[in-house]
RNA sequence: UGGGGGAUCGUCUAGUGGUAGGACAACGGACUCUGACUCCGUUUACCUAGGUUCGAAUCCUAGUCCCCCAGCCA
């Protein structure tokens, strides 16, 4: 009996050097594999371009073992769903030597533009993917492809596989049917070839109106599959489109232009969501015919489906992202808060983060939640090894050190990062007042409590143990200022250091050279699970502190900061200069993510 | 009440007739100049009911529950 090992491949580097994490077997893969083990698409030919059967034949065999495409439509800003899309379709072409084609959907004119072909770029190219492969950029567009697409048309015009419709848009819809009844032929139906041919190219042409008539395929009116009732392929849309201008007044519906682009770029697995498998029928009907009529070549692409994510805390739905940003519930499509690529990008969220959070989530057919804490939890497991650490009091107190001389400094060390001794250390200045963390003082401390309480000892970090003594209050009884006394023989590093043993531990910021500084205090968008959940408005599920502004007091080395650097501010979480709002010599700082806390879990 | 899918630890996910595995979470402990990180240990699962079989998550039968489909959106 041989142990079957699963399908795995071992954490690497990519291509341009940087980590890639393992990638765990799935069902795709699986498929993948097997179809590569039986040569199933060993002799298609690759003419360097899309093209039809002809083009392609002309060309040598394909380099590429597998085509994989990654094809959003431009409507909008890619947020995390799209990340399991891309890392899935990516990864794939990547880990089988073959390549995956980035290709914008773009057949419906009046929604798409070309802001949302740049953003898409960036963002996909952020999260470390390319579409080069040997010679080939494979950067594409289904408008690129629309001249193709009508000679498709035309010619299942020809083989009495289409027809033009000329009912209204709502006889149509009355026409198809029910779920459980069967459509009714429309009056149209039986046109002759000639009188078809010649009303599409008339529409082509221009010289019908907007929703006269339609394009149908010819299948099945009674099928039980209702996207095989003479779907509709073609509409007119008098409209300029951000890539072929005023060219075409028709454009193809996303279900007929899809397969077609699939075979003109030789895709073999065209992987998408669930919610398409009811379309297979028609994607495998389509292709058939085409590949019949000589148009294209066998084997053809095939369709497979995943179950697209579903995170908790975070809608992902392209209409509700685009009513936040509309009626500007947050700060555009890069607010830290959304769960836009470019939002989580300006959050501080990485690329491995992602890509690692990709393997974790796994791909399967079952409809599933993940959980916001598990692509939370991959953030930290990438930026606990990356970022460097710093000092930052976000809700700062004085705290004075009785007994520290007036105006003496001195200089103590801390290392940059303690699992990374070679990034080296930086110098922090004691003195005689010091910023610490409101929450690091208590007066009656609770059970379990191990910081500043009268009496109490703690070590400020990288510096001395204190002894707390006390506390000013204002009129109100809030605290105005945290007293203490230092232990001048414990400072860390020299020979004393480790002779008190203190559990706690403060950070502090010197009085005299603090940075003070905005920070965004970020948390999840919504306040509830589900936003939405039933028939409830998503909106009211907002978290109203998802966004919090304090003015912080950090180690003056964060002055320096540029802009998309990354930093662990001890004791707090993973902090990034923001890339928009930093200026030079005085960054910004969001918060990305909070450590974990189990003090705070325990309470 | 048509068609297409899905159901395995708390969560995600392997496993297509032969010891139900992994990850994350949880819990307990160790370590710690971050209540972080790390390390060690523990708990927990095959939707239900029948059947076939020496043996069933896997095959068969009958159910249950969940998701998707009636845009000239994708």
């Amino acid at each position: 009996m041989s142990v079957k090992e699963p399908a795995q491949n071992a954490p690497g580097k990519d291509t341009s050097g940087k980590e890639v994490p393992a990638t765990a077997g799935n069902f795709l893969r699986n498929i993948v594999e097997s179809d590569l083990a039986q040569g199933k698409y060993a002799s298609r030919h690759w003419s360097g371009r899309p093209g039809d059967a002809a083009q392609h034949a002309a060309g040598p065999l394909d380099p590429a073992r597998i085509r994989t495409r990654f094809p959003p439509e431009p409507n909008g800003y890619l947020h995390i769903g799209h990340a399991k899309s891309i890392c899935l379709n990516f990864g794939i072409a990547r880990d089988f030597g073959g390549t995956c084609h980035l290709r914008f959907d773009d057949t419906n004119p009046e929604k798409e533009s070309q802001e949302y072909v740049n953003s898409i770029i960036e963002s996909v190219r952020w999260l470390g993917f390319d579409w080069q492969f040997g010679g080939d950029t494979n950067l594409y567009s289904a408008s690129g492809y629309f001249e193709w697409m009508y000679r498709c048309a035309a010619a299942l015009i020809e083989h009495g596989h289409a027809y033009v419709d000329s009912q209204s848009a709502d006889d149509i819809r009355m026409h198809r049917g029910t779920l459980t009844e069967p459509g009714k032929n429309s009056p149209f139906r039986d046109r002759g070839i000639a009188e078809n041919r010649d009303l599409f190219t008339r529409m082509k042409n221009g010289e019908f109106a907007d929703g006269t008539h339609v394009l149908r395929a010819k299948i099945d009116m009674a099928s039980p599959n209702i996207n095989l009732r003479d779907p509709i392929i073609y509409r007119i849309r008098h409209a300029h489109h951000h890539k072929t201008g005023d060219t075409w007044c028709i454009y193809p519906m996303y279900t007929y232009a899809h397969p077609i682009e699939d075979a003109l770029e030789n895709i073999t697995h065209s992987i998408c969501t669930l919610e398409f498998e009811d379309q297979r029928a028609f994607y495998d009907w389509l292709l058939g015919k085409l590949a019949d009529a000589g148009f294209f070549a066998r084997p053809l692409p095939q369709q497979y489906e995943f179950a697209r994510l579903n995170l908790s805390y975070v809608v992902l739905s392209k209409r509700k992202l685009i009513q936040l940003v509309e009626e500007k519930h947050v700060d555009g499509w890069d607010d830290p808060r959304l769960p836009t690529l470019a939002g989580a990008r300006r959050r501080g969220f990485t690329p491995e983060g992602f890509r690692n959070f990709a393997v974790r989530i796994g791909v399967s057919k079952s409809d599933s939640w993940i959980d916001m804490s598990i692509l939370e939890d991959c953030m930290r497991e990438h930026l606990n090894a990356e970022a460097e650490r710093r000092i930052g009091v976000l809700d700062p107190v004085k705290l004075i050190v009785d007994n520290y001389p007036e105006g003496q400094t001195e200089a103590c060390e801390a290392p940059n990062h303690p699992l990374k001794p070679e990034l080296g250390k930086r110098e922090l200045l004691m003195s005689r007042e010091v910023w610490i963390e409101r929450d690091d003082f208590m007066e009656v401390p609770s059970k379990g409590y191990f910081r500043l309480f009268p009496g109490n000892r703690a070590r400020l970090r990288y510096a001395f143990i204190v002894e707390c003594t006390g506390c000013d209050k204002d009129e109100n009884g809030n605290v105005i200022a945290v007293h203490c006394t230092y232990l001048p023989d414990s400072r860390s590093g020299s020979p004393g250091a480790d002779q008190y043993k203190v559990k706690g531990n403060v950070h502090w910021v010197s009085v005299q050279d603090a940075y003070s500084c905005e920070v965004r205090l970020y948390d999840r968008l919504f306040s509830v699970p589900n936003p939405g959940a039933g028939d409830r408005d998503f909106l009211l599920d907002l978290n109203p502190n998802a966004k919090k502004v304090v003015r912080a007091q950090l180690e003056p080395s964060l002055r320096k900061a540029s802009p998309e650097t990354r930093f662990q501010f001890e004791r707090h979480g993973y902090f990034v200069a923001d890339r928009v709002d930093s200026k030079s010599g005085a960054p910004i700082f969001n918060r990305t993510v909070t450590l974990r806390d189990s003090w705070a879990k325990g309470k």
